[in-house]
DNA sequence: GTGCAGAAATTGGTTGGACCATTGAACCAC
DNA sequence: GTGGTTCAATGGTCCAACCAATTTCTGCAC
């Protein structure tokens, strides 16, 4: 019976103050990086009280949108538009090994899934790129037995990102975000990382191949290589976990 | 040469309001739902202005751990811990749809990665509560006819709960927001959902039977028919995406 | 006592104005 | 050039008041 009636919409001060501030970042076609204009002449032109725009920029600067400098200015830090939408993810917990472990199996699950999807989506150039990303991880192996964690970081980004799905990216960012709390020196073990050395060539051989279902069973192998060495690695130290 | 030298940290006020507020929260073992001290309280107390606790306020308003009520009070609307990570995840430029089936492609790893694990870790007491949860779902389904989306996503958190992860749960929880834009009358598709519903109680049955694979194939199954539905929608409208 | 309308208190939302702390540019000795 | 000094611009904080929505209390009618 109750057909929807959206609830009317009084007041909203700042949000509104943000979809005016969204639009004239795209009439001024501002990219990250760029300065906004001031807090007190936006309060100014919108004719709200410089508090209100405050609150405004609090909310993009709690989502990531942006830099406030003291002294010096509010800059973009990342592309936005009035037609964005936002899911803000909240990680508790997650300092311990139990913590480590989960993130991996999240890895597991959406690192399967993206390499699959890139095998199907991912363009020339993403190809490239991804390629790009491989080579210099062998050659930083090389070069530096095998602590090249930074530019294998960087293979798996580009794989993400060729996914053609910006959340994949994201929610693994934050997972290398948990991570590293702990990734510095990875529960003692030296050659972390080296056992999933491999699997990353055959992986982007596999995607190359436009074989999804190949490239998920070698990001199935990476993964459970990288669990293998953290048991072990949990192995070695048992005791030090007591908190 | 550079040593690394990280930037000092100087003041912070804000952040320090929100740590001191996360403190409270776990000594007063607050949950979801429950009252938050008054602005002018937490001011006083903190020894800093109303207008620093109301930016404080306002960041976890924005990430929605807290929901403001004019005239009443500030609500806590998720669990808060002194230890969490924020990671706000933001879709530039997509339109619902495409947003929505950003999701869809995170929702298809990460459950039947859930499902299988459920199968291997869910012990007695998480297979009963799946089992109510499923049944409920059942009978909100005969009932109203379809409408099952509450009961339906409560079936899939107990899932998720059961997989001995709590990050599957977080994740998707940032998801179902997005989800719950649309699912009132998710695309004009008044049939919505009707097609996955046989596949809740197959996952159900694999899971109960310990068999990981099959709980992961019936979890792929299910979210394909939401795909397709999502399409099937998708076409009906067409146009009216134009922004 | 019960029920309900209106007053009063509570609480988040907004405003305006003031001052502090940091930044960066211009300027000035050396 | 190098290193200070000054000074204006800008974000950060504070205060005091008032507005708007909500909740609670009060007192009257029955």
């Amino acid at each position: 019976m109750t057909d929807f009636l959206p609830p009317i919409q009084t007041t909203a001060r700042d949000d509104a103050v943000l979809k005016a501030l969204a639009g004239f970042v795209r009439q001024e076609a501002l990219g990250p990086g760029e300065k906004l204009p001031t807090e007190r002449i936006l309060a100014e032109r919108l004719k709200v009280s410089r508090n209100t725009v405050r609150e405004a920029l609090t909310r993009w600067e709690g989502l990531g949108l942006v830099e406030r400098r003291q002294g010096s200015g509010t800059y973009l830090k990342a592309a936005v538009s009035p037609d964005m939408l936002h899911m803000p993810l909240t990680l508790a917990g997650g300092n311990d090994f139990a913590g480590l472990m989960a993130t991996l199996e999240i890895r597991r699950a959406l690192e399967a899934e993206a390499a699959a999807l890139c095998a199907i989506r991912a363009g020339k150039a993403e190809l490239a790129e991804i390629e790009r990303k491989l080579d210099l991880m062998e050659e930083a192996f090389q070069t530096r037995a095998g602590m090249s964690s930074e530019e294998d970081w960087e293979f798996h980004q580009a794989v993400f990102r060729a996914s053609g799905n910006p959340l994949f990216e994201q929610i693994i960012a934050a997972m290398y975000e948990m991570f590293h709390r702990f990734w510095e020196h990875p529960l003692g073990v030296r050659d972390f990382g080296h056992a999933s050395f491999p699997y990353h060539r055959t992986i982007f051989e596999r995607i190359a191949a436009r074989d999804p279902e190949g490239a998920r069973a070698e990001a199935l192998k990476l993964i459970a290589t990288v669990e293998d060495d953290l048991k072990r690695g949990a192995a070695n130290l048992k005791l030090s976990d007591r908190r």
